[in-house]
RNA sequence: UGCCGGAUAGCUCAAUUGGCAGAGCGGCUGACUCUGGAUCAGCAGGUUCUAGGUUCGAGCCCUAGUCCGGCAGCCA
């Protein structure tokens, strides 16, 4: 693909690509001679939208099908037709897509192996390592034992080959209802690990699936298949999350009984971040209870969240990198994602002038009816952008916060009697503060030097600080969508006996504001990302408008002067 | 409680496979600056979970224990 494969890029370029206990095991397998290539695959079910989370575990298999020079799959695992919906096969494909993970033509669905799936489970029928089990779910369950007692065999566990394979055909046939009968793996059903305990291989599901139609009555399970699949796609590293490690004897059993072709499993641990939760379950329980606008909503971690936000897929990939790979439980301090992300924006986001809580300036030596345009630079971080014209006039909007009536010790920008460069235009001073009744300040009238334009005094004197302005005729109005941490405490979690996640909601994760920004933006399109200067990066919002832009906060800026008053008052 | 896995700086990860414990982020300090941004420089003195053992030498190996996570869906 175009230019999402840096890391491949830097494998190239000899540049250092941190290692991993994951890339040192794939190393030594393929000295050993184990394997002699790299096949890795990404295989979400269709349930569910993406997040963060997802995000890592595409950048380990596809970065390390990319480092390797090997190839990657996009496969869906879609065995449980309760759960599953075309809907989310599609968004699935454009977020693996739009982070930037390229899987060729090798689009695989698990349900198109159904009827390979079915011929081994005969082969393992006719080789006496599966029977057909007449208990119900519930007596299944009950017989399955604890984790310190063994379970009882099932009465029907010593079938006749004869009998299971015509019982099989017949579950096939949709003889049977639902529930009524299962295909199990015949093992030991006194195994310390729980799942070896004669696992359902098969379940009777009289239900459409949304690609293979009522084809199918009976549809495997994740244990059954997933071996399965990655084995008929030649698929070398099966890699996956921390808790298939205890499912890892069960998919090297099936393989192994059969006789075909073994992959290998490897496990990592899953993403977990601070201020976040990163569950479907969770998700869902966020959007039911309309503490979030939908599953895209910009405080959420998903993919369709974070891209609506104004995150990057390259700042996805540059997290991913910084975090690593390992086996303990972690959990990530959000401030490293946003630190990727301000990396990447600052680099590509154009500049642009925007003011949020805007205080009217009026230059009562600028004369009126007079305007100008002044050059601006649309990104110090790469000159090949060059410059635009904003206008500039005798009646100004600046940022409330930047003037301070009593400004306090260390406070640099616009205060009574003091001087400050307005960007790009000239330097001003502040002589007249104007209040209504209820001593609010509602205007400013300042004076500014002409010597001055451009931003620099002929005389070499200095001013502390330089803020940002828009020329009120031409101000664009514009709503602006503060978006913060979701959640008040690190570990949602962590809440009273009694409450749940919810009551560590942050009640001020949104805030909506009516500002301005400058005219060259009243058509931004949706998905433009900008810094607006000393403020943050924020992108256009799909419900902006020509004329009436909406803008969401992807993340604030460093803002040292926060710190340094939060200190004082603290 | 049985089995599996984990434990190194506030956080996330390293440590050439047994050879003087490092990095990024955060935090703090300073420099610089037409974004108090960006950038640059400095600051971590860590019982490598604990207690034993092997060894000239242990974060790496062995033993016992502690704590944390996962597993008893016909979910994945």
């Amino acid at each position: 693909m175009s230019d999402n494969t840096a890391t491949g890029a830097e494998a190239a370029a000899g540049r250092e690509v941190p290692t991993d206990f994951i890339r040192e095991a794939i190393k030594e397998d393929l000295r050993s001679g184990r394997f002699d290539r790299v096949h890795t695959r990404f295989p979400p079910e269709p349930n569910a939208y993406l997040h963060i989370g997802h995000a890592k575990a595409v950048w380990i298999d596809y970065g390390i099908a990319l480092e390797f020079g090997g190839l990657f799959n996009l496969r869906f695992d879609d065995t449980n037709p309760l759960k599953e919906e075309q809907e989310f096969v599609d968004a699935i494909i454009e977020d693996v897509r739009w982070l930037g993970a390229d899987w060729g033509d090798r689009l695989f669905f698990a349900s198109d192996y159904f009827e390979q799936m079915y011929d081994w489970a005969v082969d393992l029928i006719k080789k006496g390592k599966a029977y057909v089990c007449d208990l119900s779910a519930e007596e299944v369950s009950a017989t399955r034992g604890t984790l310190t007692e063994p379970g009882i065999e099932s009465p029907y566990r010593n079938r006749s080959v004869e009998e299971n394979l015509d019982l099989f055909a017949r579950m096939r046939a949709g003889e049977f209802a639902d529930g009524s009968r299962t295909l199990r793996a015949k093992i030991d059903m006194a195994s310390p690990n729980v799942l070896m305990r004669d696992p359902i291989m098969y379940r009777i599901l009289h239900t459409s699936h949304h690609r293979q139609g009522d084809k199918w009555c009976i549809y495997p399970t994740y244990d059954w298949a997933h071996g399965l699949e990655d084995s008929i796609e030649g698929v070398t590293h099966s890699l996956c999350s921390q808790e298939y490690e205890i499912h890892r004897p069960l998919y090297d059993w099936f393989l192994d009984e059969l006789g075909i072709y073994h992959p290998r499993q490897i496990e990592f641990a899953r993403l977990n971040m601070t201020y976040t939760v990163m569950s479907k379950r969770r998700f869902i329980e966020l959007v039911n209870g309309g503490h979030v606008s939908g599953y895209d909503d910009p405080r959420l971690p998903t993919l369709a969240g974070l891209r609506r936000r104004g995150v990057t897929p390259e700042a996805i990939r540059d997290f991913c990198q910084k975090i690593g790979v390992a086996k303990r439980d972690s959990l990530v301090d959000v401030a490293i994602f946003e630190d990727c992300v301000r990396e990447d924006l600052n680099r590509r986001a154009p500049r642009a002038m925007a003011v949020l809580d805007p205080i009217k300036v009026v230059l009562t030596n600028y004369p009126e009816g007079q305007t100008e345009e002044m050059d601006l630079v649309n990104n110090p971080e790469d000159p090949s952008t060059g410059t635009r014209r904003v206008p500039f006039g005798r009646e100004l909007y600046i940022e409330r916060e930047d003037f301070r009536e009593e400004p306090p010790p260390k406070y640099y920008r616009l205060a009574p009697g003091r001087e400050v460069r307005l960007r790009s235009a000239y330097f001003i001073r502040c002589d007249e503060v104007v209040k209504d009744a209820e001593g609010n300040v509602v205007e400013l009238r300042c004076t500014y030097d002409p010597a001055t334009r451009g931003g620099n005094a002929p005389d070499g004197r200095k001013v502390k600080a330089t803020i940002h302005w828009l020329n009120v005729p031409t101000a664009v109005p514009a709503e602006i969508r503060l978006y913060d941490h979701l959640f008040l405490k690190p570990d949602p979690d962590d809440v009273a006996p009694g409450q749940d996640f919810t009551a560590n909601l942050n009640p001020e994760s949104l805030r909506v504001v009516r500002g301005f920004v400058e005219p060259g933006l009243s058509h931004a399109p949706a998905g433009a990302r900008y810094q607006f200067e000393r403020v943050g990066y924020f992108c256009a919002d799909p419900d902006t408008e020509p004329g009436t832009p909406v803008f969401n906060r992807t993340a604030t800026l460093r803002d040292t002067w926060a710190k340094i008053e939060k200190r004082g008052a603290g």
